[in-house]
DNA sequence: CGCATAACTTGACACTGTCTAGATGCGCCT
DNA sequence: AGGCGCATCTAGACAGTGTCAAGTTATGCG
């Protein structure tokens, strides 16, 4: 689950109970729109039903977030956030040569967006957040700085500088990313069976197709 | 676009006069839902638009299409019928080894997300479709039936009995998927600047993207 | 202590999808 | 040829949506 930084106001520490002023109002809506999308999907998702299960008026998300699409920014922007929380995860329990860590990233990229369907496709197949708002740019932007960083160590050439190792960054997100998506729409599941395959097997599997984008 | 049979029914032309019975509505709805989806993009598709857009009642496509999913439903099997003759558009004037004609039909796959981002959204990545409904599961296999037989071809093994076919299949699927997903959010214009690049050139990285999770 | 102001509520508005009952006219059948 | 069944389409109502404006509460600063 998202931290939302709950602790970080003074008033915080009763902020469940029904006074007027909610006191730590805007990660609460955040939570609490995160549960929703888990719960609904990005499709049938409700502002008001937001509000209510954080326990306030229909009104109350406009004050912190605009509208809408403000919301939906600040959740995907976090969602950036957490997605390199995963890879990183991944990235402790690989080896520590170079292809293993950029091999765990790509599982990690993986695992997130099975973890959070919803969220991943609000992140990436979505028009709802503002790609121009800060944290949302700078978010992204360290999600796929770290894929650039490996790549660049795996191929040994600056991707901004070099044509070809660019188009191995872009080789490899197409594959993780249309891997990952492929699958939280089932439809790998279909052809492979993933579900049924204990971790290590699946693992294997997507190591070697994570690995065919990367030139040898 | 998409050419919906209107020619088909007998009454259909002065289908759009303004007679109580229209007479073929459910592929002007269709077509009206198309056109909707391609202007305003697939989170702000409205059904009350489509029937304005077609001329008739806000109740009309209920009766046609039974809801929203419906319509959308039907609207996306005819997208899998367009991005077979997309793809074989590219294949009839690629090269006739088994390569070239692989790499086509992943040529063909993002010109169609390329020209129809709304649509491609739909069909791929959206809840909103019942993939359980007849048209569309068997527009949707004829789609990847294509993709199965080029691989086959090119690996020389039947991917529903060798697995590591299917591995292929899989590889070749998500790489494409997953570059067109991003191509169309943006993401990849970014970083290589593809709309400056005259077609063969962009063609050409793109066909040393795809070529690279085949086996060779 | 008083008060500006941020935080939140409340009600209204236009719009959405779906349901119901009613209006219309196409095409079949005798 | 004439009538009529029934699919086709309209029109109104309903609950739910996001957003806006105006009012209410209480926090923290001077």
């Amino acid at each position: 689950m998202i931290h939302f930084m709950t602790a970080s106001s003074p008033s915080a520490s009763r902020a469940a109970s029904k006074r007027y002023h909610h006191g730590d109002l805007g990660p609460a809506l955040l939570k609490a729109a995160e549960e929703e999308l888990a719960e609904n999907g990005t499709e049938s998702f409700s502002l008001r039903a937001v509000a209510k299960r954080a326990g306030v008026s229909h009104g109350a998300p406009a004050h912190h977030f605009g509208d809408a699409k403000g919301l939906l920014t600040a959740l995907a922007a976090i969602g950036y956030d957490r997605l390199i929380a995963v890879q990183e995860a991944r990235q402790a329990t690989a080896a520590p040569d170079k292809t293993s860590q950029l091999i765990a990233i790509g599982l990690g990229y993986v695992d997130f967006g099975i973890a959070n369907p919803a969220l991943f496709r609000l992140m990436f197949s979505s028009e709802k957040p503002d790609r121009s708002d800060e944290a949302f740019a700078a978010s992204s932007l360290a999600a796929f700085g770290k894929l650039v960083e490996l790549v660049q160590a795996e191929v040994g050439a600056d991707p901004y500088s070099d044509a070809a190792a660019m188009k191995d960054v872009v080789a490899s997100w197409a594959m993780v990313h249309g891997l990952a998506d492929l699958i939280l729409s089932g439809r790998i599941e279909r052809l492979m069976g993933l579900s049924q395959l204990p971790q290590d097997e699946t693992d294997a599997i997507l190591t070697d197709i994570l690995l065919r984008p990367i030139p040898r």
